[in-house]
Formats: structure tokens, C-alpha cells, sequence
DNA sequence: CGGCAATACTG
DNA sequence: CAGTAT
DNA sequence: GCCG
């Protein structure tokens, strides 16, 4: 038993044995036999699940009677939170911070992940974004590379590139992509809504550098266009209380048309993040009205110089796939440009009506962030084998529909330890 | 060495 | 269908 | 690029 992770005993009352055990090896926690079949439930050591807290309280009477004895080299905050370091290999598992305790970290290594999905590299790109998730929910100062070896989608690669960082604190690719031209070129085009990295590539291949270059050169669909006349607002972030304004003033005039609207913030703002790039909006009714209504609001948010542009309008019966039958998908959506009341600025906004069977898996598949809703997918379909989307949660197993109330219970069908708070969801 | 979320529009 | 968006 |  001693040097391994995890000892199980069946024997509650050998207390005294076993704290001679656990004080002396390596051994991590001594658990009883639930624990197992627990953790393998959740893909990770359920350390933090009240029920298993008496080895932790053992634990931590071992730990205070040893720091009566030497000083502890850490403070008692710092070793507090040692306890809620969460090593899942699922990203929404953890509790992630918008911004976190790695943040000079975090945004170098950004700039790896954005220059692989610049150049056309998705999944690497989203590699990056997974080992970026890991050191978010960190909730240490990264200063020791004895930190660093557990965390969870971090290989031999970004591990090597976590070293540089420790050690001289900064990653010398980042600069050099930073300074690379083709990096430079293929960001601005991507900054322009509508454009991705083949056309980012396709453009710079043809000899574009400027946005100028494409006004005059290029062919735009009507995305890239609205993209390009707002470019430089687009790619400014908004403050929390520009967002909110904006939420506010949209949500009032919903209401004004039904008091019986649900109208929620969704996305960033709904995770409390510093800054936003946008505006998402969530719309139910209780009754049922919720299919006309985006074909009333956006003429009168347009006569009100609110709406200025739209960029889709899905409409309600997307099913020319008539094949399809039971759920009846009215997800409406909308998305466009608003003139920000406050500032004056032009800003992307998002709205989303659905049904209230519905809304629960609208609202967990709105909020984001993007990575938290690949995982979560992923979990579902990996370790449960349920198909989750912003419509429904589909048991495969037993070829059904689970049906649910509130986000909390969407969780819990697929069996989190814990609810994970909006603005913890920022993977 | 395969797989990596899921879905809907534009053109 | 590829590309982009959420 | 990382994981199983």
C-alpha cells in the first residue's frame, strides 16, 4: 500500500490505523469501497464529495498536529486551496474562472492556440484550448514545475512550453508568431465576422494584406460585409455595464409586447465575465407565444434605431426535413447589429427564442463558454452515453428523451458531483 | 492511430 | 457541399 | 496536440 494514490479499507473505525498509514506513505486518501464505483462515475477522485470528507478531516488533523512541529512552508490560504485543486480530465467539471491566478500564462498560450486555428489547425488548435482550460481552473500561482505535472491535456509539448514559461517567464514562440506577418494578416481577416481561416488563407494567398485590399479586391457575402462595416466596433470588447445596458434595453421592450416573456442573459454575460463581444438573449413563454415574437420585436427595435442590421433570421419551422417529428424544433433565432444606447457603438446581438420543454437545454447550450459545451457533449456521449444539444438529452441507452426542469437537473441525470455555476463555466 | 460537440444558415 | 456561425 |  505504501506509494499508491489511494488506499480502500471497509473498516471505518480503524481510525487510528489508518492515520498512522496515511500520515506516513504517499498514499493520498484512504476511502471507503463507494468511493470507487463514485469517482469512476465521474472519470476523477470525487476528493471534494462531502460523503468522503471524514478522510479529509483525517487528513487535515494529521496535517495541523504536523504544523505544530515545523512551520508550514505555505500560508493557510494557499494550502486551502490545495485542497480544491480539480484534476478531471473534463473541463466542465471544474470550476473556471474568466480570469484566473495564470492569466500571463493563459494569454500566451492563446496566442499558440489562436495561430494554429489561423492556419487552419482546428484540432491542435483546440488542444491548446484544452491544456489553457486546465491551468484556468488552477487556482494556484504556477511557479514549480511539480505544479504542472498532473495537469490534466497538458503532454510532453505544451509541458515543455509550461517549463520555458516557469523559468523565464514568457515562451519565445509567442513572440515570434506575435511578430510573424502571415499571423498579423490572417487575424485581421478573421477579425471580420463571416470570414474564417480558409478564407483568411484563400484572401492571403491572393495577395491581400489590408482590409482596404479586400474592400476593393473581393467578393463578400452579406456577413462579410455588415463584418467589414463594423470591424473596428466588433472587435472592441464591451464593458459588463455596456452589455447589460444593452440587455436591459431589449428585455424591456420584450416585455413591453407580453408581460409573460421569460428573457434571460445568456452567454458571457450570463457567465459574469469582465468583457463581452457580443450580447446573447434567451426568450420563453410560459403559454407558448414565443413563435411570433422576434417577427414583431426586430421591426420595432429597428423604428427605435436599435436594430440596425440583421445578419440571420431563422424562422420558426425549420423543418424541410420533414422526416422529423415529435419535438417540434421552433428554436427562432436572430442575429444582428444593434447601436448600443450608451455608447453609441455598434455591437453583435444574439437572440434565441424556444419553447419552455426546451429552455433548460437552451439555456446550459447558450451559456457556454465554447469549450465547456464540447466537453460537457462529449461527457455525455462518452460516459453516459447520452446525446446532449441545446434541444434535448437523449439517452441512448435507454432510447429516450429525458426531460428537464431546470439546468440543475440536467447535472444531475448526468451525474456531476456538483452544479456548476454560469460564471464558473468559463473554460 | 483514430477521434475530438452539435446544428443550422449562406452561397 | 464547404465554410462559418452559435 | 493530447488521450485512450
Amino acid at each position: 500500500m505504501p506509494g499508491a494514490d489511494v488506499a480502500v479499507v471497509n473498516d471505518l473505525t480503524a481510525y487510528e490505523r489508518i492515520k498512522k498509514i496515511i500520515g506516513k506513505s504517499k498514499c493520498k486518501a484512504v476511502v471507503v469501497p463507494k468511493w470507487i464505483s463514485q469517482s469512476i462515475d465521474c472519470w476523477r477522485a470525487v476528493l471534494s464529495t462531502p460523503k468522503f470528507l471524514i478522510f479529509k478531516k483525517m487528513k487535515r488533523q494529521i496535517r495541523e498536529s504536523n504544523a505544530k512541529e515545523r512551520t508550514p512552508v505555505t500560508s493557510p490560504k494557499a494550502k486551502r486551496k490545495q485542497e480544491d485543486i480539480n484534476l478531471s480530465k473534463w473541463e466542465c467539471m471544474r470550476p473556471t474562472p474568466d480570469i484566473c491566478e495564470n492569466q500571463n500564462l493563459v494569454e500566451a498560450l492563446k496566442v499558440l492556440q489562436e495561430q494554429r486555428y489561423l492556419i487552419g489547425e482546428q484540432m491542435n488548435s483546440d488542444a491548446y484550448a484544452r491544456a489553457i482550460a486546465s491551468i484556468k481552473s488552477y487556482p494556484n500561482l504556477i511557479d514549480n514545475i511539480n505544479q504542472i505535472k498532473e495537469l490534466p491535456n497538458v503532454g510532453e509539448k505544451i509541458h515543455s512550453l509550461l517549463i520555458q514559461f516557469i523559468e523565464t517567464g514568457k515562451i519565445i514562440m509567442v513572440n515570434q508568431i506575435l511578430n510573424n506577418e502571415n499571423y498579423k494578416i490572417l487575424k485581421l481577416f478573421c477579425g471580420i465576422h463571416g470570414v474564417g481561416p480558409t478564407t483568411a488563407g484563400k484572401w492571403l494567398k491572393e495577395g491581400h494584406k489590408t482590409l482596404e485590399d479586400v474592400e476593393k479586391h473581393v467578393k463578400l457575402n452579406n456577413a462579410q460585409k455588415i463584418g467589414l462595416k463594423y470591424y473596428h466596433d466588433f472587435n472592441e470588447l464591451m464593458t459588463t455595464e455596456e452589455a447589460m445596458d444593452i440587455f436591459e434595453t431589449i428585455k424591456k421592450q420584450i416585455l413591453n409586447l407580453d408581460e409573460g416573456f421569460v428573457v434571460t442573459a445568456i452567454g458571457g454575460l450570463r457567465r459574469k465575465k469582465e468583457s463581452h463581444n457580443d450580447i446573447d438573449i434567451l426568450v420563453t413563454h410560459p403559454k407558448g407565444l414565443e413563435c411570433d415574437l422576434l417577427d414583431e420585436l426586430i421591426p420595432l427595435l429597428t423604428n427605435k434605431d436599435i436594430v440596425v442590421e440583421t445578419i440571420v433570421h431563422y424562422d420558426g419551422n425549420i423543418g424541410t426535413s420533414s422526416s422529423s417529428d415529435n419535438h417540434f424544433d421552433h428554436f427562432n433565432k436572430w442575429y444582428g447589429v444593434v447601436k448600443s444606447p450608451l455608447t453609441g457603438k455598434y455591437r453583435r446581438l444574439d437572440l434565441v427564442m424556444t419553447t419552455t420543454k426546451e429552455y433548460p437545454f437552451a439555456l446550459l447550450g447558450w451559456t457556454g463558454s465554447k469549450m465547456f459545451e464540447k466537453s460537457i457533449r462529449r461527457y455525455a456521449a462518452e460516459i453516459k452515453n447520452c446525446k446532449l444539444t441545446s434541444h434535448h438529452l437523449l439517452d441512448l441507452s435507454k432510447n429516450e428523451m429525458v426531460e428537464c426542469q431546470n439546468e440543475e437537473e440536467i447535472f444531475e441525470y448526468l451525474g456531476f458531483p456538483n452544479f456548476v455555476q454560469p460564471e464558473f463555466r468559463n473554460c
